[in-house]
DNA sequence: CGGAATCCGCCACGATACTG
DNA sequence: CAGTATCGTGGCGGATTCCG
């Protein structure tokens, strides 16, 4: 088994709770801090996948793993046993031949489900704009470049012109 | 310059927008699908933290980069030109001497800072139960093995003292 | 001050093979 | 079927240097 390979049980260090309006400002500063290990938890690549595809019914192991096809199952066992850890998924094994092994979002993961479902309407929402800001983006940086590129040839040959034939 | 080091340009591919209730199940297939580009984007290391702190007053690229603390001015210049790139954050250079670079959120990036502060609250207001579950899964963990070991150490007592001693 | 460019360590992730 | 174990690699991210 090795180590724990998670630092988390390093230290408590809540890391100063809402006191004023905004404490945005401290959550970053100790990288021990609690909510920043959270968020990048839950916010990794394969977590949001899981925990979305995980509205109401239960699902096996190799169901996710046909849905997110993109995933190793290698990954696939490290993410599930993370939201288990956390308490946002639950795990049952079911004692037959071949073993039948269901995840569920626990109570828990049923609230952040919600969050997370809204973070995937509004980037479904505004695919369009992002991609219209991007094509924009990309096309002005194209026309700097060129703009460079054209300057720096006629610097090049005015001074041609202008200067003596070296050597 | 180099490369445009990303690979985004290379089809538009909708990757189907919501015809039924969840199209999760598509978001994922195809690794060029826009929502899980964006989505990866949007909950990477630092992106959230600049939004986060991006919120009703501008600032500039010191200001930030003290207030992260633990990022790097290249991470920041990347993070903060992706942003860019994407419509969420706006860049505007003063022409003084030393330069100063004032970033803010754009229309866009506001209404996705609604959705992220969301996800921070909850992460917030359940780190408590998030760091029960941990402590709960932990100490599980550790008495499972523990007992593994008893009772391997109890198998082996067992066969050294049935056993005839080998040669 | 706000970047761009270069070098590089390291570990997260994927591919593969083996177990119960 | 549902994992664990092992190894190899790409690329993320940090440190440093130079520029306007």
């Amino acid at each position: 088994m090795g180590t724990v390979e998670d630092g988390t049980s390093k230290s408590p260090g809540y890391c100063g709770d809402t006191d004023g309006d905004y404490d945005v400002l401290q959550w970053d500063t100790r990288e021990d801090c609690e909510v920043r290990q959270i968020l990048d938890r839950i916010a990794d690549k394969w977590s949001l996948l899981v925990i979305a595809l995980l509205d109401r019914r239960s699902l096996r192991f190799t169901e996710l793993r046909r849905m997110i096809d993109g995933i190793s199952q290698r990954m696939l066992t490290r993410t599930l046993r993370h939201l288990e850890r956390d308490g946002l998924v639950s795990r049952t094994v079911h004692p037959t031949v071949p073993p039948r092994v269901d995840y569920e979002l626990t109570p828990l993961g049923a609230t952040l489900h919600t969050t997370i479902r809204a973070l995937v309407t509004w980037t479904e929402d505004h695919q369009g704009q992002i991609a219209a800001a991007r094509a924009a983006f990309d096309r002005r940086a194209a026309a700097e470049q060129e703009a460079a590129v054209r300057e720096a040839a006629e610097r090049d040959a005015i001074a041609r012109d202008v200067l003596p034939v070296r050597r």
